[in-house]
DNA sequence: GAATAGATTGTCT
DNA sequence: GACAATCTATTCT
Protein backbone atom coordinates (compact mmCIF):
# COMPACT_ATOMS: atom_id res chain seq x y z
CA UNK A 1 0.00 0.00 0.00
CA UNK A 2 3.04 2.50 0.64
CA UNK A 3 4.14 4.17 -2.11
CA UNK A 4 6.57 6.41 -0.21
CA UNK A 5 7.50 5.63 3.27
CA UNK A 6 8.45 9.36 4.08
CA UNK A 7 4.40 10.44 4.00
CA UNK A 8 2.31 8.98 7.08
CA UNK A 9 -0.98 8.78 6.11
CA UNK A 10 -3.81 11.90 6.11
CA UNK A 11 -6.00 11.28 9.17
CA UNK A 12 -9.00 9.93 8.31
CA UNK A 13 -13.09 11.05 9.63
CA UNK A 14 -13.05 8.83 12.26
CA UNK A 15 -9.93 10.60 14.04
CA UNK A 16 -12.45 13.75 14.39
CA UNK A 17 -15.27 12.01 15.36
CA UNK A 18 -14.32 12.19 18.79
CA UNK A 19 -14.69 14.28 21.62
CA UNK A 20 -12.65 17.46 21.37
CA UNK A 21 -10.45 16.65 24.49
CA UNK A 22 -9.80 13.38 23.03
CA UNK A 23 -8.86 14.86 19.75
CA UNK A 24 -7.22 17.88 21.45
CA UNK A 25 -4.63 15.64 22.85
CA UNK A 26 -4.26 13.35 20.12
CA UNK A 27 -3.23 16.24 17.30
CA UNK A 28 -0.16 16.41 19.63
CA UNK A 29 2.62 15.26 17.43
CA UNK A 30 0.02 15.22 14.18
CA UNK A 31 1.57 16.90 10.90
CA UNK A 32 -0.24 19.88 9.49
CA UNK A 33 -0.21 20.09 5.98
CA UNK A 34 -0.86 22.98 4.00
CA UNK A 35 -1.05 23.28 0.37
CA UNK A 36 -2.23 26.96 -0.11
CA UNK A 37 -0.74 28.65 -3.14
CA UNK A 38 0.71 25.65 -4.56
CA UNK A 39 3.51 25.28 -2.25
CA UNK A 40 3.63 22.87 0.85
CA UNK A 41 4.59 24.17 4.47
CA UNK A 42 4.51 21.33 7.04
CA UNK A 43 4.04 22.39 10.32
CA UNK A 44 4.41 19.40 13.51
CA UNK A 45 1.49 20.19 15.99
CA UNK A 46 2.91 20.92 19.53
CA UNK A 47 -0.24 22.69 21.13
CA UNK A 48 -3.94 22.60 21.18
CA UNK A 49 -6.99 23.65 23.17
CA UNK A 50 -10.55 22.10 23.06
CA UNK A 51 -13.36 23.82 23.27
CA UNK A 52 -16.74 22.19 24.22
CA UNK A 53 -19.37 23.22 22.50
CA UNK A 54 -22.76 24.23 24.39
CA UNK A 55 -21.38 23.66 28.28
CA UNK A 56 -18.34 25.31 27.77
CA UNK A 57 -18.72 29.30 28.40
CA UNK A 58 -15.07 29.70 26.79
CA UNK A 59 -16.51 28.04 23.90
CA UNK A 60 -17.86 30.50 20.28
CA UNK A 61 -20.64 27.93 20.20
CA UNK A 62 -21.82 28.21 23.95
CA UNK A 63 -25.10 27.73 24.85
CA UNK A 64 -25.60 26.28 21.25
CA UNK A 65 -25.18 29.45 19.63
CA UNK A 66 -25.74 29.21 16.00
CA UNK A 67 -24.93 32.01 13.69
CA UNK A 68 -23.29 32.17 10.43
CA UNK A 69 -19.92 32.27 11.99
CA UNK A 70 -20.45 28.77 13.92
CA UNK A 71 -22.39 27.68 11.42
CA UNK A 72 -19.33 24.72 10.72
CA UNK A 73 -19.49 23.39 13.86
CA UNK A 74 -22.70 21.52 13.98
CA UNK A 75 -21.79 19.65 11.30
CA UNK A 76 -19.51 16.60 10.69
CA UNK A 77 -15.82 16.48 12.28
CA UNK A 78 -12.95 17.03 10.10
CA UNK A 79 -13.58 20.08 8.40
CA UNK A 80 -11.70 23.47 9.48
CA UNK A 81 -13.34 26.52 11.33
CA UNK A 82 -11.30 29.29 11.11
CA UNK A 83 -12.11 32.66 12.60
CA UNK A 84 -10.91 36.38 12.49
CA UNK A 85 -10.02 37.67 15.89
CA UNK A 86 -8.89 41.43 17.08
CA UNK A 87 -9.78 42.15 13.07
CA UNK A 88 -6.76 41.13 11.99
CA UNK A 89 -5.87 37.78 13.07
CA UNK A 90 -6.86 33.90 11.41
CA UNK A 91 -7.55 31.22 14.05
CA UNK A 92 -7.39 27.55 12.90
CA UNK A 93 -9.77 25.52 14.54
CA UNK A 94 -10.75 21.51 13.73
CA UNK A 95 -14.21 20.51 14.23
CA UNK A 96 -14.71 17.09 16.15
CA UNK A 97 -17.57 15.18 17.63
CA UNK A 98 -20.31 14.15 16.06
CA UNK A 99 -22.96 16.45 13.65
CA UNK A 100 -25.10 18.81 15.49
CA UNK A 101 -22.04 18.51 18.73
CA UNK A 102 -20.95 22.13 18.16
CA UNK A 103 -17.22 20.64 19.59
CA UNK A 104 -13.70 22.40 18.00
CA UNK A 105 -10.10 22.24 18.60
CA UNK A 106 -7.88 25.31 18.30
CA UNK A 107 -4.49 24.33 17.05
CA UNK A 108 -2.06 26.64 18.99
CA UNK A 109 1.12 26.15 17.63
CA UNK A 110 3.19 23.96 15.29
CA UNK A 111 6.86 23.50 14.85
CA UNK A 112 7.86 24.26 11.29
CA UNK A 113 9.29 21.09 9.49
CA UNK A 114 8.97 21.86 6.02
CA UNK A 115 8.52 25.23 3.58
CA UNK A 116 10.12 27.38 6.05
CA UNK A 117 11.99 29.99 4.23
CA UNK A 118 7.83 30.84 2.61
CA UNK A 119 6.66 30.61 6.14
CA UNK A 120 9.31 33.34 6.83
CA UNK A 121 8.32 35.25 3.83
CA UNK A 122 4.61 35.04 4.89
CA UNK A 123 5.37 36.04 8.55
CA UNK A 124 8.16 39.02 6.72
CA UNK A 125 10.56 37.60 9.06
CA UNK A 126 14.04 36.37 8.45
CA UNK A 127 14.55 33.23 7.62
CA UNK A 128 16.41 31.55 11.43
CA UNK A 129 13.69 33.57 13.20
CA UNK A 130 12.37 31.51 16.05
CA UNK A 131 8.66 32.44 16.66
CA UNK A 132 7.23 31.38 12.91
CA UNK A 133 4.32 29.45 14.12
CA UNK A 134 4.25 29.63 18.15
CA UNK A 135 0.84 31.27 18.53
CA UNK A 136 -2.36 30.76 16.76
CA UNK A 137 -2.66 33.80 14.61
CA UNK A 138 1.24 33.31 13.85
CA UNK A 139 0.74 29.31 12.41
CA UNK A 140 -2.24 30.82 10.17
CA UNK A 141 0.02 33.57 8.98
CA UNK A 142 2.96 31.57 8.51
CA UNK A 143 0.69 28.71 6.28
CA UNK A 144 -1.05 30.61 4.64
CA UNK A 145 -5.03 30.17 6.28
CA UNK A 146 -7.35 32.42 6.02
CA UNK A 147 -11.24 32.70 5.83
CA UNK A 148 -11.24 31.36 3.02
CA UNK A 149 -10.49 27.98 4.20
CA UNK A 150 -13.38 27.98 6.45
CA UNK A 151 -15.41 24.95 5.91
CA UNK A 152 -11.98 22.68 4.22
CA UNK A 153 -12.28 19.63 4.46
CA UNK A 154 -9.31 18.11 6.25
CA UNK A 155 -9.27 14.41 5.09
CA UNK A 156 -8.50 15.66 1.82
CA UNK A 157 -7.57 19.21 0.14
CA UNK A 158 -5.26 21.91 0.46
CA UNK A 159 -5.00 21.73 4.21
CA UNK A 160 -4.97 17.90 5.78
CA UNK A 161 -3.70 16.71 8.65
CA UNK A 162 -1.49 13.17 8.74
CA UNK A 163 -0.48 10.87 11.32
CA UNK A 164 2.65 11.22 13.43
CA UNK A 165 4.45 9.61 16.45
CA UNK A 166 3.26 9.73 19.51
CA UNK A 167 5.00 12.76 22.24
CA UNK A 168 4.42 13.11 25.75
CA UNK A 169 1.67 15.76 26.32
CA UNK A 170 1.21 17.87 29.67
CA UNK A 171 -1.93 19.81 29.88
CA UNK A 172 -2.74 23.30 31.67
CA UNK A 173 -5.12 25.85 31.63
CA UNK A 174 -6.63 27.50 28.32
CA UNK A 175 -5.26 31.01 26.88
CA UNK A 176 -7.16 34.19 26.70
CA UNK A 177 -10.31 33.28 27.94
CA UNK A 178 -10.89 35.12 31.31
CA UNK A 179 -13.93 35.90 30.78
CA UNK A 180 -15.41 32.16 31.10
CA UNK A 181 -15.40 32.24 34.92
CA UNK A 182 -14.50 28.36 36.19
CA UNK A 183 -14.29 27.51 32.57
CA UNK A 184 -11.20 29.04 32.14
CA UNK A 185 -9.84 26.79 34.91
CA UNK A 186 -10.29 23.98 33.07
CA UNK A 187 -7.01 21.99 31.82
CA UNK A 188 -7.99 21.81 27.63
CA UNK A 189 -4.62 23.02 26.39
CA UNK A 190 -2.66 20.53 25.73
CA UNK A 191 1.19 20.73 24.67
CA UNK A 192 4.21 18.63 23.79
CA UNK A 193 5.95 18.46 26.81
CA UNK A 194 9.04 20.43 26.53
CA UNK A 195 9.16 21.76 23.39
CA UNK A 196 10.50 24.82 22.89
CA UNK A 197 7.57 25.99 19.78
CA UNK A 198 5.02 26.52 22.09
CA UNK A 199 2.95 29.41 22.43
CA UNK A 200 3.15 32.64 25.43
CA UNK A 201 3.87 30.83 28.86
CA UNK A 202 7.40 29.39 28.35
CA UNK A 203 8.94 28.00 31.62
CA UNK A 204 11.23 30.76 33.20
CA UNK A 205 13.50 28.13 34.49
CA UNK A 206 15.26 25.62 32.68
C1' DG B 1 12.50 39.37 31.36
C1' DA B 2 7.94 41.53 32.38
C1' DA B 3 4.35 44.67 31.75
C1' DT B 4 1.59 47.64 28.90
C1' DA B 5 -0.75 49.86 25.07
C1' DG B 6 -2.19 50.05 20.38
C1' DA B 7 -3.59 47.98 16.08
C1' DT B 8 -8.11 47.04 13.46
C1' DT B 9 -12.58 44.67 11.83
C1' DG B 10 -16.03 40.87 11.87
C1' DT B 11 -19.59 39.64 14.79
C1' DC B 12 -23.19 40.02 17.98
C1' DT B 13 -26.11 42.93 21.62
C1' DG C 1 -21.35 50.32 19.92
C1' DA C 2 -18.49 46.97 22.48
C1' DC C 3 -15.53 43.52 22.32
C1' DA C 4 -12.69 39.53 20.88
C1' DA C 5 -9.77 31.76 21.68
C1' DT C 6 -3.83 37.88 19.46
C1' DC C 7 0.54 40.02 18.10
C1' DT C 8 3.98 43.49 18.17
C1' DA C 9 6.59 47.36 19.59
C1' DT C 10 7.88 49.95 23.37
C1' DT C 11 9.04 50.90 27.94
C1' DC C 12 10.86 49.79 32.21
C1' DT C 13 13.77 47.05 35.31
Amino acid sequence: MGLSTDIPPTLPQSFYRRSALIVARECIGKFLVSRVGGTTTVGRIVETEAYRGPDDAAAHSYRGRRTPRTEVMFGPAGYAYVFVLYGMHHAFNVVTARRGKPEAVLIRAIQPIEGVPVMARRRRLPVGHRSLADGPGKLCQALGITKEHYGADLTQGIITITDGPRAPVVASSRVGIDYAGEWANKPWRFAERGSVFVSKVRSTSV
